[in-house]
DNA sequence: TTGACAACATACTCAGTAGTATGTTCATAT
DNA sequence: ATATGAACATACTACTGAGTATGTTGTCAA
């Protein structure tokens, strides 16, 4: 069974969705700057007309694979930070599911990470400007969710860090990183990717300040 | 004649050092792809002809960064491995040392970060295979100086992580976080990056299970 | 049957960029 | 004094790649 199914098929049905795929695989595997549109279309077995039909640039795609990638992110986490639990182990929950994510949709949430690298180094045209920003509220919106849990949870002494911006980023980096090195191994089975995901949340509450008893 | 080469580090006068800071910082804001060799001659107020002259191409200067990234890491951290300490003081003492360097040599550290991913991905022709393999040779190099302290630690009790690689892997993604969201502000002391890099430590070293007391 | 439009493909333009070929200047050795 | 080469600048070439303008094909409504 598979830990994310149905969302992964959101948008399936829509013409776009198979050019978002083709273009996160690229984006994935050289960077926005190194994929050229020719690249995208050669992977579609199609040719730049088709995918200038659907966006309007380079950009535009781009930011449409961003905004998937956090809409699978947001669709998936948002019920689970409204039920009402103890702060800590909603934070787990939290983070278990989103390293899940990571490793089901990779190429989306790759892109989804230089999004936020090109935002924080300025590196966008003013009017790209505006749907950036708006695309790095939706992340911000997102972070909020883990930012809840953590207020709670050191409120209620179960976890001990200093400053709560610097343990947001780390701990992201930390749930962010399989993106990086993670290549699902031929005959890898849902175990093994759930024994990776228990590990690298493990590491990130115990890296927070959470006692080992109360993660386990 | 050793397996190793020898860790020359590059002298600030050198007429080729001037244009590795250069390039650095432009590879840092822009990545590597979307930096141009005007770019870089644009920052020296220069031209093209300048970096030519030292460098035959642009995987050359970006090389010629990376390995002096990694030369600076090297040098500083190698008489610290070889110390004869206890296992968990040792990493601490290593990790310590990593992230001030992170923050010190930002740029260059940027850029070596780049061409881990660059190699990653596979993204280099057959002739830049070899180098950039030497490269990652070093890099290899270095982070065993963590490995070492990591399984001795772990040994000795005073850790406790499931997989080494993985293990490492997270860390290292702890530890070079700041490159990528650290900007020094106005008026930031010394002190203030200190606790920066305290918070980054514990963060890190609770993560692969050392317990708080032993750690402060 | 035909018009209209969506969904592409084809064939261009043009700006940017890596790399080169060829000056030019200046210091230093002889 | 002059030859020489290092350290650049200038002025190119060749090519890639984003974006556009213009076909072509199939579908569907009236």
């Amino acid at each position: 069974m598979d830990t994310v199914p149905d969302i992964v098929a959101l948008n399936e049905h829509e013409p776009r969705f198979e050019i978002l795929e083709a273009a996160a695989a690229c984006f994935e595997a050289r960077g926005f700057a190194s994929t050229s549109i020719d690249d995208v279309a050669r992977r579609l077995g199609s040719t730049k007309g088709r995918i200038y039909h659907h966006f309007s640039s380079k950009t535009d795609l781009f930011t449409a694979v961003y905004r998937h990638g956090m809409e699978m992110l947001h669709v998936h986490l948002q019920p689970l930070a409204e039920r009402e639990m103890e702060p800590l182990a909603k934070l787990k929950l939290l983070a278990t599911e989103h390293v899940r994510m990571m490793l089901a949709t990779r190429a989306f949430q790759r892109v989804v990470w230089e999004g936020v690298e090109l935002h924080l180094r300025g590196a966008t045209t003013p009017e790209q400007r505006e749907a950036f920003d708006a695309l790095i509220a939706t992340r911000e919106r997102y972070s909020a969710y883990f930012r809840q849990a953590e207020e709670a949870a050191k409120a209620a002494g179960l976890l001990d860090y200093e400053n709560l911006s610097i343990a947001n980023q780390v701990m992201f980096m930390t749930l962010n990183s399989p993106i990086f090195w993670y290549k699902p191994r031929p005959g890898e089975t849902d175990a093994d990717r759930e024994a990776l995901v228990r590990q690298i949340v493990t590491y990130a509450l115990r890296g927070l300040g959470a006692r080992k008893e109360l993660i386990e």
